[in-house]
DNA sequence: GAATGATGTATCGAAACGATATAGAAGGAT
DNA sequence: ATCCTTCTATATCGTTTCGATACATCATTC
């Protein structure tokens, strides 16, 4: 998955690894470090699908080619399984606008239909929680209370982006 | 980390390994798998932290030994430093009842004044996202705005916890 | 010109992940 | 009764990610 990102990050411009750090860290959601990085960097080269543009003293840019853009485009594409990450969410979410619309839409829905479920077997879940707690709970039901509220605020998010594309949509 | 989610979870009773899964999943932030579940088991195991009560049929409930205990408790007061995750802090956050009062507050506001600085940092980064900003970037911004309401929304809950625990103690 | 701090690449050991193998127990269908 | 599927449960393998640290270069400032 971090591949991916870095796919994507390095689909707009040629860029070097500190530098892809720091665009990965102002995405918001990852702070990758350099440990994970580095070899990224050398697993995606050695597959071809990028390449070393030496840049300004000791950096070292790398640019996609063309095998990496169809590598790019093939993960973008794959529909997303059930057991999809939060974090690889957020990273297709980020290169959604590549894709055509619907494509877009069906991604979101998908999302939105995964956050539903799992917030039904979590209401679930802290009912009974509920009901058979200690004093000393009283974090993790608080914890468990303001995941389900995040929950909740991520799919009203979800259906405004989706309703978002149906009015760019309607209005073409 | 997770041996010290392992062996909170193991202070209030015996459990096996399915179970400890089971219980980390729902406490709603971390589906740890049991390629490292099991090896934190063993782990502990080897640091005398826990000890194997073999239950019905193949289980293997596990149990806190004195010295776990000690292990847990120096975690749980270890003060936590500025690079503590987001799920460390969670982890923390969920056994915060066996803390005395005054450290709790202090786990609580040592985090929400880490949200504030993540917050203005991304405020000033989202800025200059949206002036240099092509249409294609759209989820990505949507991304950082919707990442930011987020951690606005954390820092308010934080207050209330803080505000609960002043209200328990002017109440006391 | 020497100290300091920001930038940048790199690597190491440990931890976590995701997939998969294996197998007993439970419950239902034929 | 026995077959079949599903759930429960432990375990391990190879890969990825993490966190820390080393080290080198450049810019600033004292």
């Amino acid at each position: 998955m971090l591949d991916f990102a870095v796919l994507g990050l390095l689909m707009e411009r040629a860029r070097h690894g500190y530098e892809l750090k720091r665009a990965l860290a102002e995405l918001g959601f990852w702070k990758v470090s350099f440990g994970s990085l580095y070899p990224a960097l050398r697993r995606l080269e050695k597959r071809g699908a990028i390449e070393a543009v030496s840049g300004t003293g000791r950096r070292k840019a790398y640019q996609v080619t063309d095998e990496g853009r169809a590598i790019f485009d093939s993960l973008l594409q794959a529909d997303p399984d059930a057991s999809e990450t939060e974090r690889a969410f957020q990273i297709r979410l980020a290169f959604l606008g590549h894709l055509p619309r619907e494509h877009r839409v069906q991604v979101l829905e998908g999302r939105r239909t995964k956050l539903s479920t799992n917030l039904r077997s979590s209401r679930e879940i802290l009912i009974d929680a509920r009901s058979n707690s200690q004093d000393q709970d009283r974090y993790r039901l608080a914890l468990m209370e303001h995941a389900m509220r995040s929950t909740e605020s991520d799919i009203a998010w979800l259906d405004g982006l989706v309703a978002a594309e149906r009015g760019v949509a309607s209005a073409n």
